[in-house]
DNA sequence: TCTGGGGTCCTAGGACCC
DNA sequence: TCTGGGGTCCTAGGACCC
């Protein structure tokens, strides 16, 4: 018996979600992203009456407010939209045992062998777009195919509330009828590659042979394209330990050149991230920072050591070390980013310096005091007092 | 029009070890 | 004396996704 899987996508989610909340902005261009005259923001979602003056994710803000300066622009309500994404996955679990979580507005089915259970495939995914409707009042697209690869495509070609059916068997011919863009993994940058290289289709891929693939475009590239344009890409989803990371960056409305302003944002930061860990019971050795210029050229530095890093004031020094080494005196920048890679939970065996460990693990606790006033009452602002101007 | 924020994965080169 | 080959870890940068 060949594999089910459904992909289900919500349609402009956060656009939606407001549209729903409301109902004075339904039929009307909104987009979520921030306010015109936001310096540096950039458009998240834009409704379908939006997308239709050529708006689109990932614009800069101004320029959709170019585009459609009636619009409602909104700033987003991250707790509601994720909200309303808890309430859409609970209703897809009582479809499927088996559910991958992709991101806040997607995720998998598998429904392999829940005919008789929930009946045929389209009835069910019907049932399943009702059910949404019903419960949160937003649409959803869903992709139908015994391939979980193609499943992702196929949601993506009949929105907003499209149900798109690859049938088992005919996976390559529907790849093979799609424009490159389509392919999930493919950028601009790779088809632009492709493109130089002769390739303009699914079709002209399919035509060639592995090792010729893997000889243009490098082992991992080629073999990725050979089974993606035959409908025979795996996804993989390993629940194996993997690498994880935690991060914050801050693109800043104007660039920071004072050393004051730079160390001020790093703790700002660190605190972030720190918080972040101690929440989610991780530690990391590895410590990441990114420094981006007012040019938009972007550089990182990061250092692995052999201890984890105890708290947030280590985090912030540690920062700042890499900052030194790394930053270029006089320029601009528009943004700054720390990340912890390679975190493991806390419940592993951690090796301690032998120095300072019992000033470390003060300061871990106090850390992790806050950190649970914090959740418990996020009305109260608790922060190093420098961060308070 | 002037480019967010949070992630994952891949590549290529260097260090180091046997 | 002018130098192998494999494996692993680390780093910087880049591509991609939502």
């Amino acid at each position: 018996m060949s594999p089910v899987f459904f992909h289900v996508d919500l349609d402009a989610f956060f656009a939606s979600v407001e549209q729903h909340d409301n109902p004075s902005y339904r039929g009307k261009p909104v987009i979520v992203g921030g306010l015109p005259g936001d310096r540096r923001a950039v458009v998240s979602t834009a409704s379908y009456e939006a997308r239709a003056y050529g708006v689109h994710s990932a614009m800069p803000l101004a320029t959709a407010v170019s585009l459609c300066p009636h619009a409602i622009f909104l700033r987003g309500r991250y707790k509601r939209y994720e909200e309303v994404s808890r309430q859409i996955m609970t209703i897809f679990q009582e479809f499927s045992p088996t559910i991958i979580q992709m991101s806040i507005d997607e995720a998998f089915l598998d429904m392999t062998g829940t005919e008789r259970l929930f009946g045929a495939s389209p009835d069910v995914a019907r049932k399943i777009k009702e059910k949404v409707k019903q419960e949160t009042g937003l649409t959803v697209s869903i992709g139908i195919s015994s391939s979980m690869y193609v499943a992702k495509i196929a949601s993506g070609l009949q929105k907003p509330d499209g149900l798109t059916i690859v049938p088992d068997g005919s996976e390559t011919n529907f790849m093979l009828s799609l424009p490159l863009n389509k392919l999930w993994g493919i950028g601009s940058k790779t088809q632009k590659k492709l493109e130089g290289s002769g390739f303009f289709s699914t079709k002209d891929i399919y035509l060639k042979s592995l090792p010729l693939l893997q000889n243009l475009f490098g082992n991992n590239t080629g073999t990725f394209l050979y089974e993606a344009v035959r409908g025979n890409k795996e996804l993989k989803f390993g629940t194996e330990a993997k690498n994880h990371s935690i991060s914050a960056e801050q693109t800043y409305d104007f660039d920071l050149t004072d050393r004051y302003a730079i160390d001020t944002a790093l703790m700002e930061l660190s605190l972030h991230v720190s918080y972040r860990m101690h929440h989610e019971n991780v530690r990391s050795n590895t410590l990441a920072l990114k420094i981006r210029y007012e040019d938009f050229t972007t550089v990182s530095v990061q250092e692995t050591s052999d201890f984890p890093i105890a708290n947030a004031d280590e985090m912030f020094h540690r920062c700042q070390r890499l900052f030194s080494k790394k930053y270029i005196q006089g320029r601009g920048i528009r943004l700054l980013g720390v990340s912890c890679e390679n975190t493991q939970s806390k419940t592993s065996p951690e090796q301690h310096g032998l120095f300072d460990f019992e000033n470390s693990a003060k300061k871990n606790k106090l850390e992790e005091a806050i950190c649970k006033l914090q959740e418990k009452h996020p009305e109260i602002s608790v922060s190093k007092a420098r961060l308070l101007r």
